[in-house]
Order: C-alpha cells, then sequence, then structure tokens
DNA sequence: CTGATTTCTTGATTTATATCAAGACCCATC
DNA sequence: GATGGGTCTTGATATAAATCAAGAAATCAG
C-alpha cells in the first residue's frame, strides 16, 4: 500500500509538472485542487478511449504510452494525431460544447492515464477563477500548432512533411506503426517508406 | 455630424450583434464597455493591416471588405485564409504570446473595420471576469474549425476540397480573385480553374 | 473609351503521389 | 524454430496535380 501511494505520488508529480509547464505558475492550493480531480487508470493496447458519435465525458493526460486518434471515412482510417507522454487527450469539440466525438482515439501500447471526469473539469473554472484564462492561452497554442500544420500542407511536398516532422518526432519513428505517420502526415505508407528510403 | 452618429451607432450595433452571437451573452453594461474600446477605421485596397515579422498590437472586426492573410516562401504567396465581414482578425500568436507575426494581412478590398488596441484588449479581461471563459470558447471554437480543414488535408482530393468549400461559400467566388481561393485550398490556379469548369 | 495590367483558361508535358500486387521482414506464440 | 498475423518494402502502373507557355477575358487607370 505504502509502494502504490509513492509509486502515485511520484506520477502525480509528473502531471503538475506538465500541467506547471502547459498554463503557468498556479498557486499550490489550487494546484493541489486541480491534481485531486485527477484519477489513475490504465487502458490497454488496442482498447478504445473514445469512439466516434459518442459522447466524450473526459479529460486525460498520458502519463506513459500512446493514443492515437482517427477517423474512418471510405473504409479507410485516417489518423489525426498520434499522442504521447504529457499530452492533454481529449475531443474538445465534445467536452465543451457537447457534441458527439468526431475521431476515434485507441491506444497503441499499453497507457496510463489520469482522468478527471467532464463535471469535474467544468468545476475547476468555478473553483480557480483563474483557469479559464489559462486554459485559453492554452487551447490558443494549440490553435496556433494547427494554423502551422495547415501551413504545411498548404506549402509542402509529401517528403518536405516527413523531413519537418522527422526533425521534431524522431522518437515517435521506433515506437509505432509507420502506417499510421504516413497517414497524418496524409501521404499513403507506400509513399511513406520511398521517403524514408531515401533519406 | 448626427449623420455619423446615427451612422457608426447602427454599426456599432452589428459588432455588438457579432460578439453575441460568437460569446454568447454577456451584461448590457459589460457589452457596452467591450464595444466602447474598439474604434472605427478604414483600410483601402492593397493596404497592409499587418506585415509578417512585425508585432500584431491590434484586433479588428470586419465591418465591410475583404481581408487576405498570406505568407511568401520560396518567392510565392501562400494564401491561409480570407477573411469577410462578421470576423475578427489579428495574429493570435503575435498578439497573445507577444511573437513577430507569422503572416501578412491585406486589403483586398476597401475595409471598414472596428479596432481594438492590444493595451484594451488585455483590459477586458480584467473588466470583465466572464470574458476569458467566452473567449476560450470562442478560441476553442477556431481550432475545431481547423482540426476540421486538417482532416480536409488528409482525406480529401483537390476536387473534394474545392466543392466542399464552394457549398460553404459561394459567395466568395464572385468577390475574390480566384487565385487565393486556389493557394488556401491547397492547390495551383490551374487545377482550380479546371475543377471549376467541370462542375 | 482605350490601352495596360492583372487574372483566368486551356493545352501539352512533367512530376509527384496513389494504387495494385507481391514478397520480405518482424516478432509474438505455440 | 516453425507458424501466422501484422507491417514494411519494392516494382509496375495509373492517376492527380504541378508546371510551362500562350492566349483570352476581365478589370483598372487615365
Amino acid at each position: 500500500m505504502l509502494l502504490i501511494y509513492v509509486f502515485n505520488h511520484k506520477k502525480m508529480t509528473e502531471l503538475e509538472r506538465y500541467i506547471k509547464s502547459y498554463f503557468g505558475i498556479v498557486q499550490p492550493n489550487d494546484m493541489k485542487t486541480i491534481i485531486s480531480l485527477f484519477k489513475p487508470s490504465t487502458i490497454k493496447k488496442g482498447e478504445y478511449f473514445l469512439k466516434s458519435e459518442h459522447f466524450c465525458d473526459k479529460l486525460s493526460f498520458i502519463q506513459s504510452g500512446l493514443l492515437r486518434m482517427f477517423v474512418v471515412t471510405d473504409g479507410k482510417e485516417v489518423t489525426q494525431w498520434i499522442s504521447t507522454k504529457g499530452y492533454f487527450v481529449t475531443d474538445l469539440a465534445s467536452i465543451i460544447f457537447d457534441l458527439p466525438s468526431r475521431w476515434t482515439i485507441q491506444a497503441l501500447t499499453d497507457t496510463e492515464l489520469f482522468t478527471i471526469q467532464k463535471d469535474d473539469y467544468k468545476k475547476i473554472g468555478k473553483l480557480i477563477p483563474q483557469w479559464h484564462e489559462l486554459e485559453k492561452l492554452f487551447i490558443a497554442r494549440c490553435f496556433i500548432i494547427l494554423e502551422d500544420r495547415i501551413f504545411m500542407h498548404l506549402s509542402m511536398t509529401a517528403e518536405e512533411r516527413y523531413q519537418f516532422f522527422f526533425e521534431q518526432n524522431k522518437d515517435l519513428f521506433n515506437q509505432v506503426p509507420l502506417q499510421y505517420l504516413a497517414s497524418m502526415l496524409g501521404m499513403t505508407p507506400e509513399t511513406f517508406s520511398r521517403i524514408r528510403r531515401k533519406t
């Protein structure tokens, strides 16, 4: 029991560290409040974190492992993003605006999460007045990343997108099936493979 | 003088209407505060609202006219978006995080704006406690739109992107040079033209 | 109205990328 | 260490889209 406590404590610290780095300085008491709302859980390789069309009623922090976010269209899976340690995962449209989820999110490996339920998530804003502002800045940061990603699709070839992504995410290349990276970069596995050989 | 007053009043009401529709209900007094911080101005066709690398110190509402947001890479202009009446325009990365702007924003037609300066913009959050939350929701909505736009690039052909965009923005097609629409949809003007003929 | 620019279209060609199909590799499991 | 399922690579071919070049149409300025 003590072991588990120590174990959890250490992991919680990590969540805290990420919250600090994403949201900036938060009062120690507020941090305690926020952290206490996140509950640890695990999800096994292949299991679903969220299925499309369902309502997403949670937001999770990835402590370890990998989640893949994708959509099925015309019988094909289109991978939108792969989230690793340190990411927050949810369908924003679903948790904020109560819309059915657009994505399916599935574990690529056994994954440790800290999860906050929607009700508790909505409480944070009431408990911590500063919260909405911090979250606004966080979402703005995400928005800017997507703007850049769109720009990449407007102005770069498949090979340039590969190079750019590879520079920033070398580690992912030996952790996930490459076909998923191909998809999220907007090319086929064959094209991805040929580019990879060249470079 | 009276004429101008009436004129402005009517236009202000429009800004108010848009703020309401984007941000939800705001207390009448708060609305008055917000509106009072926006000052009318105009910008002539071809003039720049913002140049890339400069710092963006304002946020504007488009009362009438068209602004194009683009980047120059390899001597080519890549149009990222075209904003019309009812849009808010700024470089988020620049106004929120004090970064140099990534985009150039230029008027495609004479354009009427209501503009709030950065300092005043930052004040709103202090004057109206609820503001950060409303703005968070607004930015989240923008984020969701970009997610969908990325999905379009991952899963659709040039023709499908054309069709989809055309359905939602028929009006734009006879207001702006089509080459800019081509660019923001990620294709050449020639490809755009051929698709257009077919359909 | 007229000439000058800019924008759009069209055709010919090239290039990038997708598709199809087969085989190789990898690695987990018995 | 064989079997099998998933994954990756490779080659041949088809298709989508870019490029290049020229002319047509639209727009703008005087």
